[in-house]
DNA sequence: ACCTATTTGTGCGTATGTATA
DNA sequence: TTATACATACGCACAAATAGG
């Protein structure tokens, strides 16, 4: 076919060309979901084609095209450029960066709403080691104590061991069953990992202490005291709000 | 100024038409937010329009809106039609969209994904509550009791009360001076209840046992006696566990 | 290694709805 | 009511990435 660019696409004559069907926003995003629901496609599977969906749903390409882009946004769909679009996995991807932005957002100098992050994880990782130390295999423990091994090492020589301890904290929670949690302890970790990189504060300033912190959560679930464990677990977050108030001194 | 449109930009001839410059996907919402970020906008301050950001970002009006729409997805902006888009709330409403849509995918039928929340839910009301009882004043005790005196004129009259009960919670656990708190509580009950609207649940079928169970906290909690509000507060969970339960196998 | 078809990414022009003045 | 500014939507053309012949 010639490159000619045609004619300006009649708009004038023959006028009218159908009206934009005045579609509410989100609709197409609601509808894909609802696509995906109806047809149980599992995370992974392939969804149909920019193309297709614009035919199925009757709108533009550019607006199919934002519906993915803000459901790719919520890790409900994932795009591949040139190769195709699937089903997400629905992560808690979102709130990271949602948690993050805000956290940023609200320039309170003092820290106050990483303090928030902080309680709530504390709130559920106290409350959830009493059920953890109920269904702790031997073989998980011994995991955790090779992770804290590492910890000491590490600490040591002086190196600091992000990885190691959110590693050490799936471990804890893994073992639950509930999957929920581990994700959404990570989405916390992540956030808070996030903001310090972020307002340029320094590293663990004392890993020693601080791998010796999780040795001894992983002594007391050893001995099955939960009380101890809890403990323990409140002294790391002490430890966390200490080094974060200090840093939240320097910088504001 | 005049209106003058300028020239219709040289695109045909003249050719080349500049190339895209190869900006990675998801660069231009990055762009976005750190605009924000380095502007100091609050929640509810009108971002540049369109065209204004197609200039400063150097890219097509496609490239904004779609990243535009992605931010709106996460609730970091406010799109509104014919009027102007605006710094969002940073609310958890992606995480309540991902949350509800993640379960509803897993069609598991025994209802395993909604014990999960409800676990993280209780865990996190259980251990707070400790806290709550030590700063709860006389008028937000107050407060919480007109609720609760509500529910049971509700329920004597046989009515549900969802609204209630959400009230309850969010007023059980304002007095922290924890923002994020009522959010994630907020959001998990919001997916409960979009969940179990999807899959045509009944409602509380006993809704006098419900607010008897809100009265039970109550009274613990004017007695300064936090394991009995513990206790009652976990007594509530059972009972929705209970009729979760129920209702996955009359359906599944 | 090259080519081609498919699919997503980007840019441009334009018409229309919506809110404000 | 009119005018203006803005977001919304549609359609097309081309660029870039990926897979497979």
């Amino acid at each position: 076919m010639s490159g000619e660019r045609t004619m300006r696409r009649m708009s004038q004559e023959s006028g009218k060309r159908r009206r934009p069907e005045r579609r509410v926003s989100g609709q197409v995003q609601r509808e894909v979901m609802q696509l995906i629901l109806d047809r149980r496609l599992r995370a992974g599977a392939p969804l149909p084609t920019e193309i297709e969906l614009m035919e199925t749903l009757g709108v533009s390409r550019n607006s199919v095209r934002e519906a993915l882009k803000a459901l790719q946004a919520l890790d409900i769909v994932e795009i591949r450029h040139g190769y195709g679009t699937y089903v997400g996995q629905a992560s808690l991807t979102p709130l990271v960066d949602g948690l993050t932005f805000r956290t940023l957002a609200r320039h309170d100098g003092d820290g106050a709403a990483l303090a928030e992050i902080l309680q709530v994880r504390e709130v559920l990782e106290v409350g959830l080691i009493r059920r953890v130390a109920a269904v702790l295999s031997d073989a998980e423990l011994d995991r955790l104590e090779s992770v804290v091994t590492r910890m000491e090492e590490a600490g040591r020589a002086g190196r600091r061991f992000p990885e190691l301890d959110r590693e050490f904290h799936e471990a804890l929670y893994g073992p639950l069953g509930n999957a929920l949690v581990p994700q959404l302890l990570g989405a916390f970790w992540t956030v808070f990992r996030r903001v310090s990189g972020a307002r340029g504060w320094h590293d663990d300033p004392a890993p020693e202490l601080t791998a010796r912190r999780h040795r001894d959560i992983v002594t007391a679930l050893r001995a099955h005291d939960v009380e101890s464990a809890q403990r323990a677990l409140a002294v790391h977050f002490r430890g966390i709000e200490a080094r974060a108030a200090q840093e939240s001194r320097g910088v504001g």
